[in-house]
Order: C-alpha cells, then sequence, then structure tokens
DNA sequence: TTCTTTGCAAATTGTTTGCATGCTC
DNA sequence: GAGCATGCAAACAATTTGCAAAGAA
C-alpha cells in the first residue's frame, strides 16, 4: 500500500545514499502523471522545503541510479519516473505543454521502421511526439469557428 | 545560382524587413547541412561580426516567419533552413549529438496512426527522435566485441 | 518621416558549484 | 568516525530586454 516505502526500497536498492530529501524529490515524481519541472517538484514538496539546489542535486543522483528520466518540456529540462523496464512515450502539446501517454505498440512500429530504413537505434525510453493536444485543438477550432 | 539572392528574396517575401544581419544569419542556416547553434551562427558570419543578442533576434524573426525551425541539440537550441513547404524529420544521435534526415512517409504513417489512437495533431515539423545513429552504434559494438 | 531593427550593456532564467556543517553508513 | 549530502550564497551559461541611435519602407 505504502508507495513511499516502494520509494524508499527502490532509492536503498540503487546503493545512493539514503536521505529525506531524495526521498521527497522522488516520491513527488513517481506520483505525477506526467513529468515535472524542477521547480513543479519543488511546489509539490513544499514551497520553502528544499533549496532547488537541492532539488537539483537530488534528481541528478535519481538520474545516475536510472530511477528518474529526464525530458525536454518546451525548452526547461523535466522528469519523470522510470518504473522498472516500463517504457515511457508521450504526446506533449505545444500550447498547454501537458503530456499525455501514447501506446507501446505505436512507438515499437515507429522504432522497427526506422531501423529497417537507416538503421538507427532509436531509444527505447524519452520518446516524445509534439503538437496539439486534442483539448487544445477542439479550442483553437471552436475559436475560429465564431 | 545565388543562392543569396533566394535568401533575400525568402525574407522580403515574408513581409519582415531586410535588413544585413538577418540575410547573413539566413545564409548561414541556408548553407548548413545540419543544425546550427546560436554561437555556430555567429561564427559562421565571422566572430564578431554581430553580437549574439543580434543574432538571436534575426532568429527569432525568420523563425516566426517560418524560414528557420528550431531543433534541440542535446540541451541547447540549434536552428535549420526550412525550405518552403518542406517537412523537417530527423534522427538525433544522443551519442554524437548528429542528426540525419528521416523519410516523410514513415513520419505520416506515425502522425496518422497517433491522430486516430488520441485525437492529437502532431506538429508538422521539428520532428525528432532520439537514439543511437548507426555509426555510433556500430563502434559501441567493436568496442564490446573486443 | 515613420516605424522597425540594431548595438550595447544590463537583466533574467535555469542550472551548477564552493565550502562549512550535518547526516548516513 | 569517514565520507557523501545538504544549505546557503555566489558563479555560470544561455537567452532576453531597455534604450538611444541607425536603417528600411
Amino acid at each position: 500500500m505504502s508507495h513511499e516505502l516502494d520509494t524508499a526500497f527502490a532509492i536503498r536498492n540503487t546503493g545512493m545514499r539514503f536521505t529525506s530529501q531524495r526521498l521527497k524529490v522522488a516520491h513527488a515524481l513517481r506520483h505525477s502523471v506526467g513529468h515535472r519541472t524542477v521547480e513543479e517538484i519543488r511546489d509539490i514538496i513544499g514551497a520553502d522545503s528544499l533549496p532547488l539546489s537541492t532539488v537539483y542535486r537530488a534528481i541528478r543522483a535519481l538520474k545516475t541510479s536510472h530511477l528518474v528520466a529526464e525530458v525536454d518540456a518546451g525548452g526547461r529540462a523535466a522528469y519523470e519516473w522510470v518504473d522498472a523496464g516500463q517504457l515511457h512515450h508521450h504526446l506533449v502539446c505545444d500550447r498547454c505543454f501537458a503530456a499525455s501517454p501514447l501506446a507501446v505498440e505505436i512507438i515499437e512500429r515507429l522504432h522497427g521502421e526506422i531501423r529497417a530504413a537507416t538503421g538507427f537505434e532509436a531509444a527505447p525510453e524519452h520518446f516524445m511526439v509534439h503538437g496539439i493536444c486534442l483539448g487544445c485543438r477542439g479550442f483553437r477550432e471552436s475559436e475560429a469557428a465564431r
């Protein structure tokens, strides 16, 4: 039940030192739906709970241990929890910057095509497609329809 | 023959004001194979030819006019010339940061699948797939084989 | 002549680092 | 007790902005 224990275990399991700061950061990411910016993480934890530098360092440690992955959200770096062995693909809206998940099969097919055509081995994680999400698209169209 | 005239025409054609600075920046990008960083552009033009702020502003203007597109080269922003109406997709190597082109059909198929599955409208430009290119992959494999 | 763009320098933003102190192993 | 992690403040790099002068339409 306690995801917090899972997270704590995951951190300890990597061999790195276990600290409350790292737990907070990891926990915040683990319970976020999409990816989170450093500032968002800090706000989730509590605005004045940790200095940003510590959040950055905790993230770097977690990233080195492959517990979190870095993605690019409109120029800024963002991070997400990586469940063991699970692939992560996203549709990222250029308007509202929200990320929604993308079915794995679609991406696997794409990767296969790319490999066959060019020999390029697409990275299994961090795959993102930019564009306009359904919500923003609907909004734009209803705007235009007026 | 003179690509420079083409470039000048392209700039004038957008309706924005034509300046030597914008021409230099556009020209540098138009004759670059892959994408170029702001500093690379400045160096192509001539190290002390333009202040960086002007290069940034020129790029922003060209980007607004859809003459150049912004891509992400390992954290930093990079830019490339967009030939009229032509789609740009890339395979970006996470090891050597080189970008190679990707066949348009493959991406169009992907976009169709995504639209059908989620309603998300993928952006027609700037599409990138990260991974390991054939060259770096070969290198790694020959390293491992020793 | 009017309105936009440039150049310079200073300001911002996002991220990293040095160092003394605190906490984990 | 030894060594990594934290907190704070200061350093950085990349990019943007304010303002007066120069240039394009």
